[in-house]
DNA sequence: GTCGCACGGATTGTTGAACAATGCGGGTCC
DNA sequence: GGACCCGCATTGTTCAACAATCCGTGCGAC
């Protein structure tokens, strides 16, 4: 069944802790957008939203605007906001950016960085919940290689925008709502990339990370034309 | 004589038009920020800048928000917004995530592309401008180049993150504030990228871009230094 | 002198209510 | 069936108020 609007949605108050509302208001609203709690989609009713969360209009206005800017949520002026829905252009879009600075980041990176430990421990959580068939984790692991591969260029601006395109990929991942086609295959190719950079290097890599990529898009475009997507 | 307040500032209320002030509203600011009418830094009170602009509090704090996503404005909680201010970190930074994408970009260009007729175009009032010693038509025709540039990649998100490191960048020259040295070095250096493009092919390009880039993010770090800037 | 601390003013964070402006759906009329 | 109109729901914005936090100031202790 799938979630239509607000309403059908059944969550605690967002978490109230030490800063302010309006910045961890965002931020909760992320985490429950790209946890699925709302379909891509969605409208997302200021009233409704606001009461469920127990913020004010103008508050919630305000994260709104934040979530805009990530691409994470569509405001139409005088029409509200709703969960955003990538189309298949913006698929494309999304793998051209992603390729374009995750490959860069790679070629550029040195088989030494720290950042190395990270992608290694976010490819052994992904091979781990391979095992049991976790697709959830596995995807979440496999994001996590992702961030720490953009992490070996040191900047912090590049992996602000690779998290943008992070989110809103994810958004498609569930529209399309088959998560094992979508990860299972990903996991060995996460490794070949890992091995050739500590390996064969950066380069070599970067090569293999640019087919993983392109193969990633073509399983996307596939379900969302079996969808019937536009 | 350098703005530090808000209230040092004249200029009309923004111009009211046909669409939302609360899109509009940020747009005019970030026009006026990287316009330099507050130099970096500057404290933007909310009731000051609200009451000038002639619009509510709660309908600023949303233009902040976007302003702030963009990285033109520093928000601090409880502490308000200032006009960002790029440190040297940030400078470094920026020039790390220009080389990866605008490389990037012009790496998997094709010498056809319709943008390589506007890169012509903002590279010839680039060089009428230079004639006249007229640098900040320069500095935004240099600007233009690179937008035209990015554009080469038909990628709407590369676009937009471009763009904010474009506006970031920006304000770091309006700190170092001289335009001369900064822009007018770089008009040659763009034709060379041209004409490697459309003559010795888009990797040639990309080369001469990188050392393009090198050197401007030198002649940054250096007026940085002798200003004795963070 | 200066270090720590309490106080007060100023600013930000948030709320609730109100109203104007716009969009949407339904009904009517031709 | 299609064009038009009207009423309702929602968004855009304002205002006034209050709580929470920060910052400068002055006081006292050492």
């Amino acid at each position: 069944m799938r979630v239509h609007d607000v309403s059908d949605v059944l969550h605690a108050p967002y978490d109230r802790g030490m800063t302010e509302p309006s910045t961890t208001l965002a931020d909760a609203l992320r985490e429950q957008i790209i946890a699925g709690d709302f379909s891509p989609g969605t409208r997302l009713s200021e009233a409704a939203v606001a009461a469920r969360l127990d913020v004010s209009r103008n508050t919630l206005r305000e994260a709104f605007r934040v979530l805009a800017q990530h691409g994470l949520v569509e405001h139409i002026p005088h029409r509200g906001v709703s969960v955003a829905s990538p189309t298949t252009a913006d698929v494309v879009d999304i793998y051209r950016a992603r390729r374009l600075i995750e490959c860069g980041a790679l070629r550029g990176a040195s088989p030494l960085h720290p950042s190395v430990a990270d992608m290694r421990a976010a490819l052994e959580r992904a091979e781990a919940a391979l095992e049991e068939a976790d697709w959830a984790t596995v995807g979440t692991a496999n994001m996590a290689f992702h961030r720490a591969l953009i992490a070996l260029s040191d900047s912090p601006r590049l992996e602000r925008s690779h998290g943008h395109l992070a989110a809103e990929l994810r958004l498609a991942f569930l529209a399309i709502d088959d998560p094992e086609s979508l990860h299972r295959p990903f996991v060995a190719r996460n490794r070949t990339v890992l091995e050739a950079l500590v390996g064969a290097g950066p380069d070599a890599a970067a090569d293999e990370l640019e087919r993983y990529l392109t193969e990633s898009e073509r399983r996307v475009l596939g379900a969302y034309a079996r969808m019937g997507r536009d």
